[in-house]
DNA sequence: TCTGGGGTCCTAGTGCGT
DNA sequence: TCTGACGCACTAGGACCC
């Protein structure tokens, strides 16, 4: 186990909801749930402001609406998300080049590697410093030996903190926190481990690794018992190589026709496939996935025997498999996925055309087969004015739409640069004056321009350094 | 309260070839 | 020829993460 805190875990704050702060200034400071608006839409962030009511993720939509009904209840705009994350993302590069990304808010920094002279708490500060300076947003830093230790003290340093886990005080920290602290404990295990009596780590320590290989399985089992001793030695990774690609979609009622089932297979198989080929890849193993309407899940899948990017031959696959599920009773989500992923390449391409005619007797593949003569007709779900939406007026400008209904569309005219916030005016829904528009730059982005450009901060080791106290947190 | 979407990893069962 | 052991590939489900 390496002790020395060079292990830089960084998560940005209630990163969505802020972005949404940040480029709307009617919201600062207000409580602000990001997530699906549908009648099964659940939470993926809610700013503090909305946290104070209980609301946090994977709640569902309805639920956050019950305890915050005042909050901003906003569609996310990932687009953007993926924007600010790239520039978070070069800040990081600039202070070593192995870093793991882990989502677009979140990555683990191996500062070693980086052959970094200098204190890591002063990178660390440096980091935090920039990145507000560059996008406005906060982030919360967890210095530490080892990836384990580096994400719990990130943990422990939000909002907008610093935690240095110091060598020789991995125990003292660990020991007393609940099972659920540790990664891979979710609400089965914890469960689990809750039932032979065992609520913290120390009592994880204490049980023993045979006890734990018992209760949880032989992985499991060992991989809990060693990070409960504060034991983790997994390396930070850059560039994960991405194992499958896959789309899913819950339905706002169940579909109980089976032609329906059939079409919305084949929409999900034309997208599967689309972001198949827009990461150049093909891949072997097709994926159905089935949520019924007691939310029992099932898989079935098949592997080719060759890589595919073929719209026809992953549709026809996909929907050789949803027929075998039994679907009475309705289906409230579908899913089609790609996995045993291979790089594309032109003799994937004839070798797969090749194996298929041997396998199917010779069908006209690459050309896609149309969709079913009658498809059922589809709910409209797609709502052209979503809440949170960038859109722009001819006369008023830029702004946001705040809500829809009756026909009509409630839009704010801000820009992220206003310090106050904007005027409020409702529209027709079919006003030709006003369209979608893309999001435009947080104020910050404005000022310090794209990563790499001239006027981009760089990371400043000269940071003030007060006396880091073991696992203190640091706040500005 | 009633549960999204996109992933990864692990385990167990099964079929098959040697 | 039959049988069991073994390894491997595949399949399905579950748990977990953000």
């Amino acid at each position: 186990m390496r002790s020395a805190p060079t292990i830089l875990h960084l998560d940005m704050d209630a990163f969505f909801a802020a972005v949404e702060q940040a480029s709307k200034p009617s919201l600062r400071g207000k409580p602000v749930v990001v997530g699906g608006l549908g009648p099964r839409g659940v939470v993926s962030t809610a700013s503090y402001e909305a946290r104070v009511h209980g609301v946090h993720s994977a709640m569902a939509m309805a639920h956050a609406r019950r305890l915050a009904p005042h909050a901003a209840y906003l569609v996310p705009r990932f687009g953007i998300y993926r924007q600010i994350s790239e520039i978070v993302m070069a800040l990081l590069r600039e202070a070593s080049p192995l870093i793991e990304p882990l989502s677009v808010d979140e990555a683990f920094v191996d500062l070693e590697a980086g052959g970094h002279a200098g204190d890591p708490r002063a990178v660390a500060r440096g980091l935090r410093a920039d990145i507000r300076a560059a996008t406005g947003l906060t982030a919360s830093v967890g210095l530490a030996g080892s990836k384990l230790l580096a994400k719990i003290a990130s943990e422990k340093a939000k909002p907008d903190g610093l935690v240095v886990v110091e060598p020789g005080t991995e125990r003292a920290l660990l020991d007393p926190m609940p099972v659920r602290t540790l990664p891979g404990v979710g609400p089965a295990t914890a469960e689990h481990l809750r039932r032979a009596g065992i609520l913290t780590v120390a009592e994880i320590s204490r049980a023993g690794e045979g006890e734990l290989v018992r209760l949880l399985g032989k992985a499991h089992g060992a991989g809990l018992h060693a990070m409960a001793a504060g034991v983790d030695n997994r390396p930070v990774v850059a560039d994960r190589d991405v194992k499958s690609i896959s789309v899913e979609d819950t339905f706002d009622t169940d579909l109980t026709d089976r032609a329906h089932v059939r079409y919305e297979i084949d929409r999900l198989a034309e997208r599967c496939v689309q972001r198949l080929r827009g990461a150049g890849r093909s891949g072997r193993t097709v994926v159905v996935k089935v949520r019924r309407y007691d939310f029992s899940t099932l898989t079935r899948s098949e592997t080719l025997r060759a890589p595919t990017d073929d719209p026809a031959v992953v549709r026809e696959t996909a929907r050789r498999l949803a027929e075998a599920v039994d679907t009475t009773g309705g289906v409230r989500l579908l899913g089609v996925g790609v996995a045993g992923l291979a790089d594309f390449t032109q003799e994937d391409l004839f070798a797969h055309a090749e194996s298929e005619l041997a396998l199917h007797g010779g069908s006209d593949q690459g050309v896609p087969e149309p969709l079913p003569s009658s498809p059922p007709p589809a709910p409209e779900r797609a709502n052209r004015w979503l809440p949170g939406h960038d859109v722009v007026h001819e006369v008023h400008g830029a702004g946001w739409v705040q809500g829809s209904g009756v026909g009509r569309v409630t839009v704010r005219f801000e820009v992220p640069s206003d310090s106050r916030p904007g005027r409020v005016r409702t529209f027709p829904v079919d006003d030709p004056a006003l369209s979608r528009s893309d999001p435009l730059p947080l104020a910050a982005q404005r000022e310090h321009g794209p990563p790499g450009a001239p006027g981009t901060r760089h990371v400043s080791e000269a940071a003030p350094d007060p006396q880091d106290a073991p696992a203190a947190r640091e706040t500005p």
